[in-house]
DNA sequence: AATGAATGAGCTTTCATTCAT
DNA sequence: AATGAATGAAAGCTCATTCAT
C-alpha cells in the first residue's frame, strides 16, 4: 500500500529536514532538488513563489509532525508529568537519530531576516498552535487553565534553549532535562 | 579620547551584528564591508580565513560583550535574585533596541552546518566560558556549588529560548519572564 | 545548412583557442563567456566543475581536430614522406594564421600543476590516441611495425619542441623542418 | 664560507623554480614570498617592475645554470656524443629530482601570452646564447661550423619536445632519448 | 506536470600592486 | 631596505529564478 511519494511531498520533505539542520540561508535549491530527486524545472509548479513558498510548506508540515508526537506523547499518558515527559524523550530520540544537529524545525526554517513579516508571523502562528494543543492536553490532565498556559509557555520556551544546548554539546542530555526544569511545582 | 576604531575592530564589530540578526550565512561579506566602511581586499589582511575567521572572531567579541553585562548586572547586586533579575533585563533592553530581532549572538553567528566542527567547538567553549562565570558569581551571593551550577545551567538554557520566542513576537516580554522561571525554587 | 553552433559547442571551440594561445591559468572564465558570447551562468549548466571540466572538453576538442588533420594529410599521401610533410605543413600554416603564437592544444590547455592527475592522465591518453594513429598511417604507407612506432615517437616529440621554438621566433620555419629532422632514415 | 642567500637571491631562485613548474600564470606573488620567506612589501624594491621583472630574473637566473650544466658536460667530454649524451642525463637526472614536472625553465616561465614582445624577446635571447654555446662546444669537440649548428638547433628542439613529453609520461625516458634522436648521423 | 537549458546578479576569495611608516 | 596594512579589480563559482518546449 505504500505508495511513492509524490514530487511535492519529495520536496516538502526533504526541505523540511535540510532547512531544520542548516537554516534557511545554509540550504541552497539545488541541495533540495537534488535531496528529493527532482528535477530542477518542476519546483515552480508546486511553489510559485520559489524558495520561500518551499521554507513555509516545510515548516507548516514539520509543525504537523511535531504536533501529532505531542499528541501522541499524551494520549496514554497518566499524568501531565507524564505526557511532558514521554514528548521530550521521543523529541530527544529524535535528535539523536538525525546526528545531534537538529533544532526547532520552525525557527530555523523561518528565522530568515528581521523584515520578513510573512515568515515571522507563520512562525508566531505555529507555535501559538503548539502553545494552544499544549494546554488542551494539560487541562485534560486536570491542570488548571491558568497553570496550563503557564506550563505550556515555559515548556516550549525551555524546548527552544534545550535544542541550542543539545546542538552546542551534541547530545540530547539537555533535551532530557526539560521536564525537571518546568514541571518543579507539581 | 575616543579614537577612531582600527579597520580590524570595525570589522569585528558590524559582523557581530549582522550575523547575530540574520545568521553566518544570511549576510554576504559586501554588506559587512560595508557595514564597516572597509574596503573589499582589506578583510583578507586581517582575516585570512575569510568568512569563517571573521565570524569567529565576532562570536568571540560578542560573548566577551556579555560576559561584561553578566559583571555588571552581579557586581552591584545585593542577592542572586537581583543579580540575575538585572542581567535579564539588560538583555531585554539590548532587545528591544535591536529591532527586537537579535538571538543569542553566538549560536546566531556559528550555527553554520552540521560538519563545522571548528564552529561548534567555539560555541561550547563561549557557553562554557558563560556557566563558569555564572556560577562564580552566584557563589559568591551565597549559592552553594550544586546550586549555582543548577541555576547557571537553567539560566542559559532557558535565556536560549526566550530570545527565539521574543524574536517570534517581537516582543522582550519572554526574556523578561526568564528571572521568574529559573528562580522559582529561591 | 549550417547551424548556429550551440552554446556548449561555442564555449568549446573559444576556449580551446583561448587556452592554446594563453594557457589554462592565463585565460580567464569572463574572457571565455565573452568571446564565446554566452551568458555567465549557463556555462556551469553545461560543465558543471566549471573551467576544469571546460579544459578537459576543449583539448579534447582539439584533440579531435588535429586527429582529422593527421588523418587528412595521410588520405592522399604517396608515401610516408609524404604523409609526414604534408601534416607538419599543414600545422605551420594554422600556426601562421594564428598570430605565429599558438602551443600543442594539449600540452597548453592542460599543464596546469604538478599535482593535477587528472589533467596529466588526459594529456597521456591525448598523446598515446595521437601516437596509435600516427603508427597506424605509417604501417599502412609500409613501414614495418617498429619503424612505425619509432616515426610516431619522434614525430611528435620532435614537434613539440618546434611549436615552442616557433613560437620564440615568431615563425613557423622550426614546425617546417620537423620532416627532414624525423625522416633522415628514409 | 656559505653565507645565508639574500632576499633577492631566495625570491629569484624560489621564482625560478615554481614558474618552471607552474607557468606564469600559474603561481601567484604570495606563493613565491611565501616559499622566499620573503616580507609582503620587499618585493618592489628590488623588483619595481613586480611580477614581469622577477620572471624575468628568474628565466635568465635559469638560464645560466642550464648554460653552467651544458659547459660541465662538455668539459669532460671525450667526443661530441660523449658532451650530448652527458647533457641530455644531466637533465634527465634533475626532471627526477624535481617531481618529475619540470620543463624548459626559460618557456615555462616566460610564455605568458602572445602581445608580451618584452618576454618573447628576452626567451629569443636566452635560446641564441644557447645555441651559440652549443655550437662553441660542438666545434671544439671537431665538428664542421655546419654541423655545429644543424646539431645545436636539433638538439635544443628536440629537448623541448622531450620535456614536454616526459612531464606527460612522469618518466625522463623520452629526455634520455635525445642523444639519438639529434645524433644519427655521428 | 514536467523538463533541462538559460540567466545574470551575487557569492567568497585571490590578485598584483601601492601606500605610509 | 624593509614592513604590514590597504586597495579594488578581477578571479572562479553559486544563487534563486525563468524560459521554451
Amino acid at each position: 500500500m505504500a505508495q511513492t511519494p509524490s514530487t511535492r511531498d519529495r520536496l516538502v520533505t526533504q526541505a523540511a529536514l535540510l532547512f531544520q539542520r542548516k537554516g534557511y540561508h545554509g540550504v541552497g535549491m539545488a541541495e533540495i532538488l537534488d535531496a528529493a530527486q527532482a528535477p530542477k524545472g518542476s519546483l515552480y509548479h508546486h511553489f510559485p513563489n520559489g524558495k520561500s513558498d518551499l521554507a513555509l510548506a516545510a515548516a507548516h508540515f514539520a509543525a504537523d509532525q511535531m504536533l501529532q508526537i505531542l499528541d501522541a506523547s499524551f494520549k496514554d499518558a497518566d499524568s501531565l508529568r507524564d505526557g511532558v515527559t514521554t514528548f521530550c524523550y521521543k523529541l530527544a530520540k529524535l535528535f539523536d537519530i538525525n546526528d545531534k544537529w537538529i533544532g526547532c524545525p520552525v525557527s530555523a526554517t523561518l528565522f530568515e531576516s528581521p523584515t520578513n513579516t510573512e515568515f515571522r508571523q507563520a512562525t508566531c502562528d505555529i507555535f501559538q498552535m503548539w502553545l494552544d494543543a499544549t494546554v488542551r492536553h494539560a487541562t485534560s490532565k486536570g491542570a488548571t487553565e491558568a497553570k496550563a498556559r503557564a506550563l505550556a509557555d515555559a515548556l516550549w520556551m525551555t524546548l527552544q534553549g534545550a535544542w541550542s544546548l543539545s546542538r552546542v554539546r551534541g547530545s540530547s542530555d539537555p533535551i532530557k532535562t526539560v521536564p525537571a526544569l518546568v514541571l518543579r511545582d507539581e
